[in-house]
DNA sequence: GAGTGTATAGTCCGTACGGACTAATCGGTA
DNA sequence: TACCGATTAGTCCGTACGGACTATACACTC
């Protein structure tokens, strides 16, 4: 056990083992299904070293070969015991910073296996970090205009303070919708319903 | 020369190296003081491979060794011949694309290095390409919602198309803005006034 | 003048990434 | 029925990354 550090691939497959057994091809097949490799970028290579690093750190383990017809042999995995404990503690680390795009959208996409409350704690300190920011920025871009600095030296830092009040408003209005009770949260076993759900993602996802 | 293949942080030496020579500790100093390390990781070990590899492939190339009292040596790095069209090429390649927010935000920042058309067609395809994404995720994410999908599953994706909104409405109105003659553009050369913008970049910088 | 902290200018080495390749099978078609 | 392309299920190996480490020099204080 080297003492995991997750990447964020990881993090999606230890997500989907919750669900069920799996081999890695069918993990691929899932991600790309629902477009989960919008998040992260996703290749045979990196994805089958990120399912062999979980496997020596003791997050997932094999759970047979199996073999389909005259298909090749695959391996299934299972998430052990540390995976779940595993998984939280890297959405606990990456949902409150302002900071790091594609970190921060795994966690948010994996932000139900955490308490609400702490969701919602989390999620204040990375809106109070972007509005630092977001202050930090703004002030900057106004000084380079002082200056008289070029505009088209300033460009990305013009689109940047754009897209940080886009995040800041999103952020804000979203904390407001999951404040509200009937906004849904937990349920992290596995229920009839929660498979039901996720049966629906999968056919929304072919559609 | 390998064929280059210049990532994010080469394409910013190729652009600190056309303003002079410099050694590349100072390149890490003025990409910190510019902030442009919000777009890239900048650490030790990455930044020196960086210059060895752009050095490999002919981009750039050692001015001299000089010593600052009894400062350790330094290597001073010039820009080659092949230097600039590079990192034109790379621009190019990545100003139209409407995925990659780390390659982009990179080639936006180095946007004036190509000409104002190319510029403006450039960002016009990437404005399509988002506004493809944005109408597939948009019904994506109506899709889910009326197979009553929980919320709590499509948290990033109510996010991002948020943010591609905010992309969206971005580059059409930064679009107006280029198309417009008195938006200042080109000048490549430097002349005393860009030298100038860049001083004044770097003392807004310090602040 | 001894110690402590920070800036300078890098090197080293284990980890992660990712395109190219292998190799077999299944489905359609000419 | 012979072939062609797509799908399945991966492996291989060169490239890139990045935290930790080295080592000297000025800056300040106690």
């Amino acid at each position: 056990m080297v003492d995991a550090a997750l990447t964020p691939l990881g993090v999606l497959v230890l997500a989907l083992l919750r669900e069920g057994d799996m081999h890695p091809y069918e993990m691929m097949r899932l991600l790309r299904q629902r477009r989960e490799d919008r998040m992260v970028r996703l290749t045979n290579g990196t994805f089958y070293h990120t399912v062999a690093r979980l496997e020596r750190d003791g997050l997932i383990a094999e759970a047979g070969v199996e073999r389909d017809g005259n298909r090749p042999e695959r391996t299934t995995y299972t998430i052990t015991e540390a995976g779940p404990a595993a998984l939280e503690d890297w959405v606990r680390t990456h949902l409150g910073r302002s900071d790091g795009t594609q970190n921060f959208r795994v966690a948010l996409g994996e932000a139900h296996n955490l308490e609400r409350s702490e969701a919602i704690a989390l999620l204040e300190a990375r809106r109070d970090g972007i509005a630092m920011e977001y202050a930090a920025m703004t002030t900057g871009l106004q000084s380079a205009r002082d200056r008289h600095v070029s505009e088209q030296y300033i460009i990305e830092l013009d689109r940047h303070v754009t897209m940080l009040r886009a995040d800041l408003d999103w952020t804000d209005s979203f904390l407001q919708r999951l404040a509200r009770e009937d906004f849904p949260w937990g349920a992290h076993e596995l229920t009839p319903e929660n498979l039901a759900a996720h049966e629906a993602m999968r056919k929304a996802a072919q559609q």
